[in-house]
DNA sequence: CTACGAACTAGAGCCGCCTCTAGGTCAAGA
DNA sequence: TCTTGACCTAGAGGCGGCTCTAGTTCGTAG
């Protein structure tokens, strides 16, 4: 059961939405900023903190950070002081992405919005006649 | 130099960004709504049309369209008339999972301003310091 | 002639990101 | 005692989407 604060992987996996895989695949590419503890049997007990810095990197996955990238965000912090100036850079470099990949997709969106239209009438305009026969 | 109407592959790459790899890719994935036709040597030769119809491909693809799915309306569109109602469904369940591609990505790029304005406030705040002395 | 550049085919290879397997430990419950 | 289930490690495997290689065939330019 693990004390109040500790959390199996099981638990984190439920948490996350990540698979038990997946958490020890970014745990072996370096992408938690703390190590994680290990418990009775070598089992991995995990923080809230653990779980928290989790869901960020979920984000910065989600919007299509590379896990090189996250790893070297998360070396950063673990490093410790003095070094949010380069922290900043890889966010801000990341945010830029983030915005011009929003605005392809809005272009996409776009183009499928107009030929949904297109094709809605259409197919109105075929029901319409049906009925009126 | 192929006509005035007709395009060499290395042409089509040039005008829509692909490498004539994923073209010929494209082409045995079933992706191209016409049959490309095959000039002097077995040559294909493009047309202006078939362009055109990469372009929203390549729209589809950017949007995460899966190269399966865009094969399955490619298909439709080669039936010809009569199936519009299915196209239609593809490209409105399309449709929405790029609004929710969208919300997902507003929502982290929420996070990353938040976390950019905080490392912003400390960097600047250091270099006021840093000033102050 | 020869040599270049651009095209051709079939199929192997690569990259990113997990996902799964094999073989094992351990604790609790029937 | 035996089984079940959650966990462990190391490393293989899979998937999507290209990308590249090898070995040719052309047509034009030097």
């Amino acid at each position: 059961m693990l004390g109040r604060m500790g959390l199996s992987i099981g638990q984190v996996a439920e948490r996350t939405g990540l698979s038990v895989h997946a958490l020890r695949f970014y745990e072996k590419e370096g992408i938690l900023a703390h190590q994680v503890h290990r418990g009775p049997g070598g089992r991995r007990v995990y923080t809230q903190q653990d779980v928290d810095w989790l869901r960020m990197c979920i984000m910065l996955r989600m919007s299509g950070m590379p896990v090189p990238e996250i790893r070297r965000y998360t070396e950063l912090v673990r490093q410790g002081d003095g070094n949010e100036l380069q922290r900043l850079d890889i966010l801000k470099e990341h945010q830029e992405r983030v915005r011009q990949q929003m605005v392809q997709l809005q272009d996409c969106l776009d183009l499928i919005t107009h030929k949904v239209g297109i094709y809605q009438d259409y197919v109105n305009s075929i029901a319409a006649k049906a009925v009126g026969q």
